[in-house]
DNA sequence: AGCACA
């Protein structure tokens, strides 16, 4: 298994990227394909020779990161397939979030351990308020969008709650402001729904993220999901 | 291959 030993993490930690892509594209990349998991919080990439093509997607649940691990192991992203894992240790700004962040020094192994096992204590429930899962952000409504099972990432968009008067044209006006976009199909029969495709998975990603929740009217927030196969 | 927080 892929993921070794490593025990799940809020965190997941991406290796085998394409070192050519610029850092900030990269990150942007990342978010967009990733946020379909969940909240994010934070995407770390450095070109430094020891850490260029690897990157730290943090999630706001860790739930949102064992999918993502799942569901996006080897996924083609330029060019080459990513290969996931959880993280080894917590990320900066979740520490931080949760008040246990300490400015690090160079360390030693010895330090090093000590912390971690302050961490540990730390996760223990105790009596003082401030729990370790506050988490009721502003993406509830995203994380349980998915009562239906989430499909595998693929060219191909299907969304939902369209209104009932929505046409084609008026899909691809939205729509082919993306990069990769093929053509959108109305379905006659079935109004409310339509699908949308583009060249391949990482395009039709960010056109997901970038419409996920569009209203055409107030009471139409599109549902966008990975059509299935 | 490589686990950081520029």
């Amino acid at each position: 298994m892929i993921t070794g030993d490593i025990p799940p993490n809020q965190t997941i930690y991406i290796k085998n990227l394409n070192e050519k892509v610029k850092k900030e594209e990269l990150k942007r990349s990342l978010y967009c394909l990733f946020s379909q998991y969940g909240r994010i919080l934070d995407v770390v990439n450095l070109k430094t020779a020891k850490l260029r093509g690897q990157a730290w997607v943090v999630f706001s649940e860790v739930t949102a990161a064992s999918n993502a691990v799942r569901q996006m192991q080897n996924f083609p992203f330029y060019e080459k397939p990513m290969r996931i894992q959880y993280a080894k240790t917590k990320s900066d700004c979740v520490a931080k979030a949760e008040g246990s962040f300490v400015p690090r020094e160079k360390k030693k192994k010895q330090e090093e351990k000590a912390e971690r096992k302050r961490r540990a204590e730390e996760s223990h429930p105790s009596a003082n308020g401030a729990s370790t899962e506050s988490n009721g952000g502003p993406a509830a409504s995203f994380r349980n969008a998915g009562a239906q099972e989430t499909v595998a990432p693929n060219n191909i968009l299907f969304i939902q709650n369209l209104p009932h008067e929505t046409t084609g044209s008026m899909l691809e006006i939205l729509f082919q402001q993306y990069p990769g976009f093929r053509e959108v199909r109305m379905i006659e029969a079935k109004p409310g729904i339509a699908f949308v495709e583009f060249e391949d998975d990482v395009q039709s990603s960010m056109a997901m993220q970038a419409l996920q929740g569009f209203k055409i009217t107030p009471q139409n927030p599109m549902a966008i999901t990975f059509a299935k196969k």
